[in-house]
DNA sequence: ATAACCGTTTAGACTTAATCTAATTTACGT
DNA sequence: ACGTAAATTAGATTAAGTCTAAACGGTTAT
């Protein structure tokens, strides 16, 4: 796990290259950026991020490079209400609670949740993933909507 | 649980009352066609089954009454990939696998899975909900993606 | 039954996340 | 350096979902 500016930069490298993706300017910010900020953010935050200081990246090449990071398992896509697909660095699994009223995401460390499934189904399908999002109302919403 | 035809009607309009709407023809049609079909279909499906009979609801309408059941708590958004929401009445709590490649949505009933939270969360949230999502290749596309 | 109220429905315009396209640029192996 | 396949781009396009203001119709009280 990288701490310095410069072991992240050797990592993101190192990231893309495994994925068989070469190393641009876009992709590397993109990548960058959530590696940096684990806030959940949508698509257009993305591309207003990066694009701060040198405008580098067009809306399309961010999606590019998102659903590329996401194929390569780098990156999880966080679909919710709204209709807004949020984007997750994958460095170690875990869960997300929302909060119904104010959208609040917040992660949930695996081991506050016992999650085990007989597997593999019946069916016959091949499991690769389970996404277990915790819904319900934050401390926050929860004083205002108990008044 | 309704079995016969009159015994869904009264069901269906007893749900609707108790979740304090009107008893409309669209209303009926939606929670009804939701009741007899658990494919999770789209809002788009829905108002298409809906109206094949006599045209009677419009897009606003589907939307509106899948939103005031959701609220009610009658039935479950899923959210996926896409930005295509879909819908599935909400009789008994139970999970869902869903195939990356080809969109399947396949229920997966709670005693294939223990999920257990160690809750309530520290942060002081009230959970009142837990959706899993197991993601993976259907037996048939895992047929053809493993040649 | 009648009336009146207010929640509900409606068509169609509107918003906007995400995709598509075809021309241009660029990373990287040789 | 060069050549080429891969990546980027601006802008048009698609389509899920929302919004609006006028008309309608369940429900309840009389
Ligand atoms: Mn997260
Ligand atoms: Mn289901
Ligand atoms: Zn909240
Ligand atoms: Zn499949």
């Amino acid at each position: 796990m990288p701490r310095n500016d410069k072991q992240v930069r050797l990592w993101v490298e190192g990231q893309l290259r495994a994925a068989g993706l070469k190393v641009t300017p876009q992709r590397y910010a993109v990548l960058d950026y959530l590696w940096s900020n684990r806030t959940h953010p949508t698509a257009e935050e993305i591309e207003a991020a990066v694009n701060q200081r040198f405008p580098c990246a067009s809306r399309a090449t961010v999606y590019n490079t998102l659903h590329a990071l996401h194929e390569a398992g780098l990156v999880q896509e966080l679909y919710g209400q709204g209709g807004v697909t949020r984007y997750d660095i994958k460095v170690e699994p875990h869960h997300h609670f929302i909060c119904r009223r104010c959208g609040l995401i917040e992660d949930v460390k695996v081991e506050r949740l016992s999650v085990k499934a007989r597997l593999p189904l019946q069916s016959g399908h091949r499991v690769e993933e389970l996404d277990v999002v915790i819904r319900g109302l934050c401390a926050k919403c929860r004083k205002i909507a108990e008044g």
